[in-house]
DNA sequence: GGAATAACCGTATGAACGTATGGTTCTGCG
DNA sequence: CGCAGAACCATACGTTCATACGGTTATTCC
C-alpha cells in the first residue's frame, strides 16, 4: 500500500493519493485500507516514513560499501550528496515524493517532525565525516563541520531542486561538478581514512 | 483578491485557498471572484505572477539602491541572497507560498514555466554580476560565472529551504556566514564596480 | 433618459472525497 | 466441529468544493 502511494505522489502529486486512488493501485478494496489504517494521515505518514527510511538506508549502504573499498571520505561523501539528487526517473519520483510532504510539513506536525530528523541525520553523518577527516589531515584543522555540513546539505538540496525542474545531462554534470569542487574544497587531503 | 490568495495560501496552504475562501478573506462574494477569473486555476496562476514579480521587483531595487551606494557587486549580490531568505514573517509566508506553487508545478505547466523563469532570471543576474566582476579584478578570471550562479542559488535555495524548517537566530547566522563566505570566495576583490 | 455593459450577489448542482457501517470470507485454535 | 478474530468488501452518508446560473445594482456612454 506504501508502494502504491509513492507510485501515485511520483505520479500525479499529493491530492492524486486518495483512499480509493491507493485502493485501486494496490488491488484492494477501500475498506481493506481502512483496516490498516485508521485514518488517511495515518497512511500517507506511514508511507512517508517508509521512504525516508529507504533513503536513509541506501546511503548507509553507500557508505558501507564505500568504505569497504577503501574510498577516501571524501569520495564516500561524494557518491552519498549524488545519489540525493533526482538523475533518474526513480530518485526523480521519489524526489517529488518528498517534496510533497515538505509541502505538507508546516500543517502536520509529525511529519514535519520526520522530515527535520532525516534533514538532521544527514547532516549529523556529514558532520562527523568532516570531522574524522581532521585526525588523518584530510580536513583543514580549523574547518567549523557543522557549518559546512549545513553547506553541502543546504547545496545539495538547491541543486536537486534546479535538476527537478530543469533535468538534462548537462544540467546533472554542472551540479556533479559544483559538489565536487565544494568537497574538495571543504576536504582538500587524499587520506584513506577506513581503509 | 491575489492577497487574500497570498494570504491565505501562507497561513494555512494551497488547499486552504479555495474559491469561498479567497472571496471571505477578500471580503466579496464568490460570484465576483468567478467575474473576474475563469476559473481557479486562473486566479491561482495570476496570484503567483504576482508574487514572483513582487520577488524579483524587489531585488532589482536593492541592486539599484546598493548600486547607488557605491558598494561592491559583493556586498550588492549578498543583500540580493539574503532578500530570499524566509527571515521575518513576512518573506516566511511568501516563501510557503511559492514552494505550494513549486510543488504543483509538475502537473501544471504554466505555473512551471513561471518558477523556471524566475529561477532563471535570478541566476542570470548573478552570472552577470560575476561575469562584470572580471572587468575590474573583482571575480578571478578563470572563474565560470553561470557555474558559480548555480551553485550561489542552488545554496540559497537549500538554505531557505532548511531555515523554514529550522527558523532561529543562530541558524539565520549561520546561513549568512555560509553565503557571505562564498561570495566571498567568488569574488575576492574588494572593486567599486558601479561606483 | 435609457440602454448597454460592468460590477456584484446568492444559490443550485454535480462531482469527489474521507469515513462509518454492515456484512462476507478466510484462518487458526481449543 | 465451532467460533473468534482477522482479512476483506461494497455501499451509504455527510461534507466540501468548483462551477453554472439567474438576478440585482451601479456605471458609462449616446
Amino acid at each position: 500500500m506504501a508502494q502504491a502511494v509513492h507510485r501515485l505522489i511520483a505520479h500525479d502529486g499529493l491530492d492524486a493519493a486518495t483512499m480509493a486512488a491507493v485502493a485501486r493501485e494496490a488491488g484492494f478494496s477501500v475498506g481493506l485500507v481502512q483496516h490498516y489504517f485508521k485514518s488517511k494521515d495515518e497512511l500517507l505518514l506511514f508511507a512517508y516514513k517508509r521512504i525516508t527510511a529507504d533513503l536513509l538506508g541506501r546511503v548507509a549502504r553507500i557508505t558501507a560499501e564505500s568504505e569497504a573499498a577503501g574510498r577516501s571520505i571524501r569520495e564516500i561523501m561524494l557518491d552519498c550528496l549524488v545519489e540525493l539528487l533526482p538523475l533518474d526517473p526513480e530518485r526523480r519520483g521519489e524526489y517529488r515524493v518528498s517534496r510533497a510532504f515538505q509541502t505538507r510539513a508546516p500543517d502536520d506536525p509529525t511529519a514535519a517532525a520526520v522530515a527535520v530528523e532525516t534533514s538532521a541525520h544527514l547532516r549529523g553523518k556529514l558532520a562527523q565525516g568532516i570531522e574524522n577527516g581532521k585526525e588523518c589531515g584530510e580536513t583543514e584543522p580549523d574547518t567549523d563541520a557543522s557549518l559546512a555540513a549545513l553547506e553541502l546539505t543546504a547545496l545539495v538540496d538547491g541543486l536537486a531542486d534546479h535538476l527537478y525542474r530543469a533535468p538534462g545531462p548537462r544540467e546533472a554534470t554542472a551540479a556533479g561538478a559544483i559538489l565536487a569542487s565544494r568537497l574538495q574544497a571543504i576536504l582538500p587531503g587524499a587520506c584513506r581514512h577506513y581503509a
